[in-house]
DNA sequence: ACCAGACACAACCAATCGTTGTGGAAGTAG
DNA sequence: CTACTTCCACAACGATTGGTTGTGTCTGGT
């Protein structure tokens, strides 16, 4: 059964005559002819009653009639899903858990009328993600990336700089402090689980690790956050990073203490990528709302050099 | 945009792979191939990333894949509503616009996981229409049908009484009268235009003039509601006779007005016919809801001797 | 009786869809 | 590194479908 049948079907039930729902289709009297006695063998029932006058719904047409209506409606509704351009704005946020997620939360809490959704790029790095957003798999996304890797076609902004802070357990040596400077790490072992290589995650580690000589380990195969939490809470040597909005659900029977960062405070840098030129008000209204609304920067922070300012 | 191409991507999403999904389909993996980038071609849109390892779905295969499933949906209800046996009840209300549609639909609403259809057999008396219930084409009617007329094998419940208002422009000499009794109306024209003879229609309004010495003029051709309510709010003299729940749409710019009839109030009888022993549950349903849910009837009611109180 | 309107049938051509055969890319085992 | 396997895409070709135009049949109105 074709959605071509089903339309010639319901223009012939609205205008009472194969001729004119053959003008309507721009097709011949006799192709309507063909499609209907089609559906109608397909069918095994008689859609419509011919007579000199033209034609009328059967007992069976008139059922079938709005049930034929309701599959073109969601055809329709199918391929509007997916069309380019009159779609709500996809935005990749990387993780549900972390912090561009939150931003882009933020953002539609605030602006409800926004359509958007919120996706997660599987396995891509920031090339990768750039590639599906000039393809336009998604309108935006989230990556750390300099200005000179950021492709043709591609308009980047940093828009979300998220200060990192240790997490520790409650036997960890520095589990009690205030604050750490990064230098306070070194010999310290820093635990990063499922980064995987070729990330910009990744080198942003390396990038951070070389600069003060921490030993961080971004190896491991990540197990879960539970595991991570089990780990850290059990451990005197291990940590890890976060960021300073993650969302990571940490039971408070795990008693893990956030020791914010500084001199320097590293800083990880979120780049939105999006198409050049790309005019889509959400998209806007989104870029806008990230640049004012972002929580304050702190003045003494790190990046990676390949990172701009 | 073709039924068995979405089924053909529903299965290489399910599957996971193109093999796998022919071997389901019964066709080659090539013919899968060429389905599915027919059906990318024609949205435009990757749905489907391939690997060595089979195929994932995209992000656009993410969000087209509830919506192909919806019209796959669509699709077997539509095929399922006309194919004869295991078929959705059909109900036969007359009229879209008078009571048993209404009743219908109330019913429908308050039960939406009910499969039902309601029609309308034209040109059709209640002998016509309790053939229609024997042979299958519908499975149930609304009709008004004493009970020494029944058919064999026809099951008939008197399931929803309809008082009947009297309908007058605004210079009817009833046109501000609360309520009127039908002995009112002996002299009076009452018009109720396009009722066949032959019809159980008929009988009833022979059988309420003759009652109450009313000239009831049902012969002249219906040109349609419009025409009737013009007539209507044009004539002093000229009334018209509704169901209390009938759904006539008439602007406001016509000023009719709606009497009620009592002592007594003349009812149609509307009986439900359907096949003895049918056992289909939203019929069992119906029947329930009818009996339960119906408006609260007047004591005082007319209708015709031939039928059962 | 004849004509006009409405739909169906027939013949033909183009496009589509299925098949089989084959190729290329990528992971895997040795 | 090579050979093999797996998986999907491309090519060629026959069958089927779907469109067109031309013609036929039925019926209601003149």
């Amino acid at each position: 059964m074709n959605g071509e049948a089903l339309r010639t079907f319901v223009a012939v039930a609205e205008t009472g005559q194969f001729q004119a729902a053959a003008d309507e289709l721009g097709i011949s009297q006799q192709a309507v002819s063909k499609r209907i006695a089609a559906l109608e063998r397909h069918l095994e029932v008689t859609l419509l009653v011919r007579t000199t006058r033209g034609s009328g719904l059967s007992l069976d047409g008139q059922v079938f009639l709005p049930h034929a209506k309701k599959v073109l409606t969601a055809l329709e509704q199918a391929e509007q899903a997916v069309r380019p351009g009159s779609r709500p704005l996809r935005v990749d946020v990387l993780n549900r858990r972390i912090a561009p997620a939150q931003a882009v939360y933020r953002f539609y809490r605030s602006h409800p009328e926004m359509h958007l959704d919120a996706v997660t790029l599987s396995n891509e790095n920031a090339a990768q993600a750039a590639r599906a957003v000039l393809e336009g798999t998604v309108d935006a996304s989230f990556r750390a990336l300099s200005a000179e890797r950021v492709p043709a076609g591609i308009s980047a902004e940093r828009l979300l700089d998220v200060p990192l802070e240790l997490l520790v357990g409650p036997a960890h040596p520095l589990a009690d402090a205030p604050r750490a400077r990064p230098a306070d790490l070194a010999g310290h072992r820093v635990w990063i689980p499922g980064i995987r290589p070729g990330t910009e995650w990744a080198a942003f580690y390396r990038a951070l690790s070389e600069a003060f000589g921490l030993s961080i380990d971004a190896l491991g195969p990540h197990f879960g956050d539970e595991a991570l939490m089990d780990a850290l809470a059990d451990s005197a040597a291990l940590a890890t990073l976060v960021g300073s909005g993650d969302r990571y659900l940490w039971p408070q029977t795990h008693d893990l203490r956030r020791i914010p960062l500084h001199d320097p405070t590293p800083v990880y840098p979120h780049v939105l990528l999006s198409r050049s030129g790309d005019q889509h008000p959400v998209l806007t209204a989104l870029r806008e709302h990230l640049r004012t609304s972002g929580p304050r920067t702190p003045d003494d922070v790190w990046t990676p050099d390949w990172v701009d300012r």
